[in-house]
DNA sequence: CGGCATCCGGAATGATACTG
DNA sequence: CAGTATCATTCCGGATGCCG
C-alpha cells in the first residue's frame, strides 16, 4: 500500500481549489440558506464574476445546491448539502489552524513594532 | 464574536496556497527529513523551479526547515518543523475526505461508462 | 546535486457594462 | 436581484540554461 496520499490530497485540492471557495463555504456552512448578495455582503473583494463562477464549481462537485424562486425580484438561494457537509471537518481544521497561526504571528510582530517605540 | 472565520480560513490559505505545497507537505509529513532529488521523485510532475520555489514558501512560514550540508555533491535535508507538524490534522482531513471522493467519483463513473458496455 | 535567473504562455482573477 | 459578456491584467507555473 502506498504511504504517500498524493493523490488523495489532489482530489480534495480539484474541489476546493480557488481563491474564494473555501472563504464561501465557511460561511454556506454556518446558514441554512444563503443568497447571492449575502454572500457579496459577506465577502465585500469579490466580484460578481468570480462569486458566480465559484458558486458553480461548488455545485458542479455536488458541495452545494442553488434554488431559483421564479419571482421578481429574481431570488436565488443557495445551500450545502449533505456531501458538502463532509467537508466541514476540514474548515474546522483550517479555521483551527488559523487562529492559532494569527496568534503566533501577532506575538512575532511585537518583536518587529519594538524597534519604533 | 463573529461566527464566521474568514480570517482564519485566509490566514491558513496564505501559508499553504499554492499548487504543490500540500502535495509537498503530503510527503514531507511522512519522513524524518527529505532531499531536494527525493522530492523530484516522488512528485515527477514539478520543475525545479517551483520544488524550490514552494519549499522556500514554507521555510519561510516556519513549516519546514533547511539544513546545508558543505559537501561535494551538494546536499540539503528539509525536514518538518514542530510548527509544521501541527498542520497535520489538516492533512489528515485533506486525505480523508479525499479518499472518499475517489470512491465516490469512481462509482459516478460507473453509470457512465454503462453506456459503452 | 541543488538551485537561481530569465523568458514566456496560459490560466486565474478583476473591472465594467449589460440583461432578464 | 442575480447573474452573463467582454475586455484587461495579474500572476502562477513551465522550459531552458547557467552556476557553485
Amino acid at each position: 500500500m502506498s504511504l504517500n496520499c498524493q493523490d488523495e490530497v489532489e482530489a480534495t485540492l480539484e474541489v476546493l481549489v480557488g481563491k474564494w471557495k473555501l472563504i464561501i463555504l465557511s460561511h454556506i456552512a454556518l446558514n441554512k440558506t444563503m443568497r447571492f448578495g449575502e454572500f457579496q455582503k459577506s465577502i465585500p473583494d469579490i466580484t460578481k464574476k468570480m462569486l458566480s463562477s465559484q458558486l458553480r464549481d461548488l455545485e458542479y462537485h455536488g458541495i452545494i445546491s442553488r434554488k431559483v424562486y421564479n419571482q421578481m425580484p429574481l431570488k436565488v438561494e443557495y445551500a450545502i448539502t449533505e456531501y458538502g457537509e463532509s467537508l466541514k471537518p476540514i474548515l474546522d481544521t483550517l479555521v483551527h489552524w488559523g487562529k492559532n497561526h494569527i496568534e503566533y504571528m501577532s506575538s512575532q510582530e511585537k518583536k518587529v513594532v519594538d524597534s519604533s517605540g
